[in-house]
DNA sequence: GGAGACTGCGTTTTT
DNA sequence: CGCAGTCTCC
């Protein structure tokens, strides 16, 4: 008992409550800050410790690879217990474990593959190129999004509409998903699907996890989609509880199919009787939670929840406003050497943007200062080129009518199979319905000859893989495939050498923290049937986990990335750039409906990730696409409260266009007065945008200061460059973006 | 088959 | 502007 005293020491009493819930559903509505994951951690380290389940009988899931380790680790410290018991990980993830163990009930092979995107489109191009269709009118891409969002919604080819215009799309998600079939391999969405239709018809296994699992607990739950819900309902038997943490505030993925209704239907449909609302934040200094939370009160759609501190008020927040991208980041340089010398450490300081374009400039005033940094976002291990590759051959190992992994290997490196020998090929293995390794007979002459050659090369490969360890058989690959010898010839080939001679090493590490014996073959399944051969649980792992971001983890260095990417982490003092309007928000998110509140949240966010010290700055002019765009400041920016910023502005900000003089709203405020914006209607008027450069056949150059009216109406007021202010009819002007 | 020119495009991202 | 993807020519 003095164990579970000590868990629930420190816990407030609302996080309390939500731990020591002893029966029914729970939904913990948890600000930024509240201590969310602690809540999460110590309920199951609760339920496991005073009896209420056993560790077998509780599963949970989030949404990162990163979250379920941590889940794990705080609870492997709170609790001694067998991590691989507990079915802990990503929705992904999970479905995975599922789809293994009952592969024959799921109708895949046990060894499937898992695409990941870069995986998926390149089977779609292939399934497109296949069927004879323009790609033009089916870009690869957009199918991909059309099928991926109708399997989020649980929808098959079958259950989709006709409609004429999307008859087509329909019928190559078909032919899609009988390729996948035949392959052998699965999609992120299918993971999901899959095991939702595996529970959903065999009524045995349902009843089986049904009365496994007591407890689904669910982290970021604002962030599931319609499909992830139902799994959960589907899973979530009558003797079952399901606790579901999440901040419909922080809800920022509705782009990629987040349904944050989710949580209303859950309070809904499992009768919760009292929402659990986790309000004090144990993160942010006072003024910046005041900040977030009268920017957040702009938002109509909130189930409502404001956070406080006991904190005290703490530093202002500092807004600067730059006259260019240049100066903006100039003055960030400036502000972290003075954070320095102040003793802030490097790695606690964050540089967040909306988009992933903003950071070049920033690290070029960073580089030239001499401030090490670190960019998350970008290519990781597992998605890069020559990763990718070499997993290719490995995958051939295992699986050499692995369609997907042949194409891609085949003739990398050259070895003289070029595009009208695999097109030969192709048509034989469609002529015949078999795999392209199996066609490869079928093709004669001098290219019959190198893919024949190709095919004994997979071969060895394979007959490595039975006898030798999942390291061995990396290094194999590596030397056989002439992939080493391939980047050790090319010029900028040094890099891509390190990271395959680095694949070798992850092999090791994984083979060592998975518990496989070291000299187990690659390819040998365990003496427990259900056991995964170290080749094939390798394989997984690399799709489901694609490996961290890049090396100098170690050193002190700033922390550069965008606000997607800063979710769920803090930082001792956060920088938030570019706030302007048609960057963030960004101006593609105004045309969707609740896209502005998407990005509200989305500084909402950014705004939590501070405890001590919070920056915010935005330029009037910025390099985008290659040309200078001039902006004004983002609204979100009026929607913080005055007493809780301090606004610098330097009144020598050589602004070439400086629209302020005519008194326009357009131009560097006034730091001692809160500007009141009189704003005209932004949207609907042919795509112009207040700020935006145009040019007019008969004025030149000039910049929107103010669009109003509205229909035939619409006039825009622009100032040009030598020509001065007019006021301008849209439906008559010849105005161009300029 | 591969280097080099040319075109088009340009939110956010995890699995 | 910078990149990825395609096209062209050797």
């Amino acid at each position: 008992m003095r164990i579970v005293l000590r868990f629930l020491e420190g816990l407030n009493p609302q996080q309390r409550a939500a731990v020591t819930e002893p029966a029914g559903h729970v939904l913990v509505l948890a600000g930024a800050g509240s201590g969310k994951t602690r809540v999460l951690t110590t309920r199951i380290a609760w339920l496991i410790h005073t009896g209420r389940a056993g560790p077998q009988q509780i599963l949970a899931v989030t949404f990162t690879n990163k979250a379920a380790r941590e889940m794990l680790d705080r609870i492997g410290a709170m609790l001694p217990v067998n991590p691989r018991i507990m079915w802990i990980g990503t929705f992904h993830g999970l479905c995975n474990r599922l789809l293994r163990t009952h592969f024959r009930d799921a109708q895949l092979p046990q060894s499937f593959q898992i695409l990941d995107t870069q995986d998926q489109l390149a089977a779609i191009k292939r399934m497109v190129k296949a069927a004879g269709v323009d790609d033009e009118r089916c870009p690869p891409r957009e199918l991909q999004m059309f099928i991926n969002g109708a399997k989020e919604a649980g929808l098959r080819a079958r259950d989709l509409g006709a409609d004429a215009g999307d008859r087509l799309w329909v019928e190559l998600y078909d032919t899609y998903d009988r390729q996948c079939q035949r392959d052998g391999a699965v999609d992120f969405a299918e993971l999901l699907l899959r095991s939702f239709e595996l529970l959903s018809r065999n009524e045995a296994l349902r009843r089986h996890y049904q009365e496994r699992f007591r407890h689904l607990l669910v982290d970021e739950f604002q962030d599931t989609n319609v499909l992830q819900y139902r799994w959960l309902k589907l899973l979530a038997g009558p003797d079952c509880t399901v606790f579901a943490v999440g901040d419909d505030d922080q809800s920022i993925y509705r782009f990629r199919g987040a349904h944050v209704g989710n949580m209303a239907d859950f309070e809904r449909e499992f009768h919760i009787a009292q929402v659990i609302k986790l309000e004090q934040n144990y993160r942010s200094s006072g003024h910046i939670l005041e900040a977030a939370n009268h920017l957040i009160r702009n938002n109509a759609q909130r189930l409502g929840k404001n956070l406080w501190t006991a904190a005290g008020q703490g530093e202002q927040a500092v807004l600067m406003e730059a006259a260019s991208d240049g100066l903006e980041a100039a003055w960030i340089v400036n502000e972290i050497r003075d954070l320095k010398a102040g003793g802030t450490r490097a790695s606690e300081v964050a540089i967040l943007y909306r988009s992933n374009a903003q950071s070049r400039i920033l690290e070029h005033a960073l580089f030239n200062a001499g401030l090490p940094y670190r960019v998350y976002g970008g290519l990781r291990f597992f998605e890069r080129a020559e990763i990718k590759n070499a997993m290719a051959y490995l995958r051939l190992a295992e699986n050499p009518h692995d369609d997907v992994s042949f194409s891609r290997a085949v003739n990398f490196p050259a070895r003289g199979i070029g595009s009208r020998s695999l097109e030969v090929l192709q048509d034989a293995a469609r002529a015949s319905s078999k795999s392209l390794f199996a066609s490869i007979g079928a093709v004669a002459g001098k290219a019959g000859a190198s893919l024949a050659e190709f095919a004994r090369l997979i071969e060895a490969l394979r007959a490595a893989a039975s006898t030798r360890s999942l390291p061995e058989l990396v290094s194999a690959v590596l030397a056989q495939s002439g992939l080493a010898a391939h980047y050790a010839r090319e010029r900028d080939g040094q890099d891509r050498l390190e990271n395959l001679e680095e694949l070798v090493n992850a092999s090791l590490s994984f083979v060592a923290e998975q518990g496989f014996d070291a000299e187990t073959p690659a390819s040998r399944t365990g003496v427990d049937p259900d056991t995964l051969a170290p080749l094939t649980a390798f394989l997984a792992h690399a799709s489901l986990e694609a490996g961290d971001n890049q090396a100098g983890q170690g050193q002190d260095a700033l922390q550069l990335m965008t606000v997607h990417s800063a979710k769920g982490l803090e930082f001792e003092a956060v920088f938030i750039t570019g706030l302007e309007e048609g960057l963030f928000p960004h101006e593609n998110s105004l045309s969707e409906g609740g896209g502005l509140e998407e990005e509200r949240r989305l500084m909402y966010v950014a705004i939590t990730r501070a405890r001590r010290r919070l920056f915010l700055s935005f330029a009037q002019s910025r390099l985008l696409h290659g040309q200078t765009r001039y902006g004004i400041r983002s609204r979100f920016v009026e929607e913080l409260p005055a007493g809780s910023v301090r606004w610098l502005s330097p009144r020598s900000s050589s602004f070439a266009l400086r629209a302020s003089r005519d008194g326009s709203d357009f131009g560097p405020g006034d730091s001692a007065v809160w500007p009141p914006v009189t704003r005209g209607v932004e949207e609907g008027f042919q795509g112009f945008q207040v700020g935006q450069a145009v040019r007019h056949p008969k004025f030149g150059a000039g910049i929107v200061l103010r669009l109003q009216g509205a229909g035939s109406d619409a006039r825009a007021q622009i100032r040009f460059e030598s020509a001065g202010v007019k006021e301008l009819l849209l439906a008559v002007a010849k105005l161009e973006r300029n």
